[in-house]
RNA sequence: GAUCCCGUAGCUCAACUGGAUAGAGCACCCGCCUUCUAAGCGGGUGGUUGCAGGUUCAAGUCCUGCCGGGAUCGCCA
């Protein structure tokens, strides 16, 4: 991480160094927002632990910490509290500093990695003839958070969207056009083509095939044997059936493009499965020359178990009984691909918890066969989106909820909540739809990332895109209200100047809007995009309360309306950014 | 059966990896639009953090055992 310092960091220098002086690591001197904003700006715990180690009394060094803290230019207040909480109070030049620097810096205040890395972001995994549903949503939004973060601090990042295009369902979808349309040329081995251009299937169709074949294959032994035939062959080349599949690749793609477009939503990489395939046969290969892959029961699998392992852990099915490749060697085969273009230093998989045992299975194998090591290779698990029974999500009717009609259907709620409010009444019909949309998103994307990542929760549809209180509007709200105080300003000739921080509420804001830098780190390491809409909804409220408290353009004291301007300025600028990372987009007005 | 995750206010969720008085939103009650957008602001009610032990200056957080819910466990993805 490279400068400018949050205040945190300024103090845990401080701090750090006394603890040094006293014979402790420095990181004891960390220093962090107060628990309790009545006694304190900032608080350090390190005193206790330290005592421990020393086997000296708590309360006689964090009396030391605090004489070091004391002599700080930062610092008007420090004094030890209880058994050695450490608590500091920072002087309102201190805090008017921070402010200009955060007003004055394109970053808002926030760092930026030393080393940038090359980051693959594997995320959306949807599969070919399935329409996106509201199970599709959280791969996507939260891949796409990630993607935005990661750039954002500087990394060199590849998103690849990851088709599910390759498997037994192919096989599946094959065989039941076949039995609905058995006079198609892609089905007759001696046609010579060309084939036609045409699709002989709609993504309606599609949809209602999907389902269908996967219910025969799964109750009929024969069926399945049909589709596994099928798919083999599909994978070995089969110019009609690699001719037909073209046509459900295709037809999806244009469904799906459509609702990344709505859902801002963009992809470096358009790969799928399948793309893995020509890296696959090789590997293959060199996996039995080496002895890594061995025969067992007609399958080439790869052992990754260990005698350290707790849980049971099945070997990788590299090739099946019926030589087709499934998902397993398909990722094996991407890993190949991303090592010979990319050569990612990391790779992350955005992809539901449910298939932690597959990722711990294929990154073992990556590591045994020498492609990729364990460690660059992370698995980002979310929970499932739920009904109110725990169950995933379904409708009233038992069906799963397409996303293009939930997001149709908030768009329908904000247009209609600003009616209702009499806002936007002045605007264009087309920017009134615009609105409504950023707001619609706004709160979908909102309600979904705010849940920690790993958790399953329970989706209640009113809640989702509710336009009260800790929501993506809520944020919308504020963005908007600075926008429109900026016009007034600009109409008046009102220009920002220093920053000071007499009110409780203009220190709050200054605190909030430092502190996005700690959540900005946060939410990086720990691959957590709560922690980044956390910070948005904490600074948006310190700025209603301060809204509320400091008028700024009636304020009768240039001085202070130039203060409270800039600090407005320097809200919105961080709000948006914070915004853009959570992937929400702010309309001019609302 | 084995392994892993979850259980926090009536509801939906946080809690900076062991710190002070467990915080938000919704719902409910009371105030605030002749000052910059009331999709807002201020205040209030609401908790034995599933249960029982343990570790220590300190436990929602760590360890053990229960109870309840969910997920996963070789040729589907």
């Amino acid at each position: 991480m490279t400068k400018p310092q949050d205040l945190a960091d300024q103090l845990s220098d401080v701090a750090g160094a006394a603890f040094a002086a006293l014979g402790v690591d420095a990181a004891a001197g960390a220093m962090r927002r107060s628990d309790r904003p009545d006694l304190a700006d900032f608080q350090c715990n390190g005193a206790m632990a330290a005592a421990k180690k020393l086997g000296k009394n708590p309360r006689e060094i964090a009396t030391a910490i605090v004489d070091a803290l004391k002599a700080s230019p930062l610092v008007t207040a420090s004094e030890v509290a209880g058994p050695g909480f450490i608590n500091v109070r920072l002087t309102p030049a201190a805090l008017a500093a921070r402010a200009e620097q955060i007003a004055s810096d394109p970053r808002s205040g926030a760092r930026i990695v030393e080393t940038p890395r090359r980051v693959v972001i594997d995320f959306g995994g949807w599969n070919v003839a399935k329409e996106m549903h509201i199970g599709h949503l959280r791969s996507t939004v939260i891949g796409d958070s990630l993607q935005r973060l990661f750039r954002f601090m500087g990394d060199a990042v590849t998103s690849d969207v990851h088709l599910g295009d390759w498997g037994l369902q192919m096989g599946q979808l094959i065989n039941e056009v076949k039995l609905e349309q058995p006079g198609l040329p892609y089905f007759d081995a001696s046609f010579t083509g060309p084939y036609p251009e045409q699709s002989p299937v709609s993504m309606d169709d599609l949809g209602r095939l999907y389902p269908q074949a996967s219910a025969k294959s799964k109750s009929d032994e024969a069926r399945r044997d049909e589709d596994r035939k099928a798919t083999q062959e599909l994978q070995s080349g089969r110019p009609g059936y690699r001719a037909l599949w073209q046509h459900f690749c295709n037809v999806t793609r244009v469904g799906l493009e459509r609702e990344c477009i709505s859902l801002g939503v963009r992809f470096d990489l358009w790969k799928g499965e399948s793309d893995a395939e020509p890296f696959v046969p090789a590997l293959v290969e060199d996996l039995k020359a080496r002895s890594i892959a061995e025969l067992d029961a007609g399958a080439w699998i790869i052992r990754v178990a260990r005698e350290t392992d707790k849980k049971e852990m099945p070997p990788i099915i590299l090739v099946n009984r019926d030589g087709a490749i499934g998902y397993h060697g398909s990722d094996l085969g991407t890993i190949v691909d991303r090592k010979q273009g990319i050569d990612p230093q990391l790779t992350l998989y955005v992809v539901d918890q449910r298939q932690a045992l597959h990722f711990e299975q294929v990154f073992r194998a990556s590591d045994r066969a020498g492609l990729m090591p364990e460690s660059a290779l992370e698995h980002l698990g979310f929970g499932t989106v739920n009904g109110p029974d725990g169950k995933p999500y379904k409708t009233r009717d038992g069906g799963t909820l397409k996303l293009q009609a939930f997001i149709a259907q908030a768009d329908e709620v904000a247009t209609a909540r600003m009616k209702e409010a009499e806002l936007g009444a002045d605007v264009s019909a087309a920017e009134q739809a615009d609105i409504a949309h950023k707001v619609a998103v706004a709160a979908i994307k909102f309600s979904d990332l705010s849940n920690v990542r790993t958790t399953n929760y329970i989706f209640d549809l009113d809640r989702f895109i509710s336009f009260e209180g800790r929501t993506g509007p809520y944020l919308l709200y504020a963005a908007v209200r600075i926008k429109s105080l900026a016009r007034r300003a600009e109409a008046e000739g009102v220009k920002p100047g220093p920053i000071m921080t007499e009110l409780d509420a203009e220190r709050a804001l200054v605190l909030a809007l430092d502190a996005f830098n700690d959540a900005l780190r946060g939410a990086y390491d720990k691959r957590m995009p709560h922690i980044l809409c956390d910070h948005a909804y904490t600074l948006a409220q310190a700025f209603s309360a301060f809204y509320a408290a400091a008028p700024i353009l009636v304020e009768t004291n240039a001085e202070k309306k130039a203060s409270r301007f800039s600090l407005a300025m320097a809200t919105l600028k961080q709000l948006e950014l914070a915004l853009g990372l959570i992937g929400i987009d702010t309309p001019e007005r609302m």
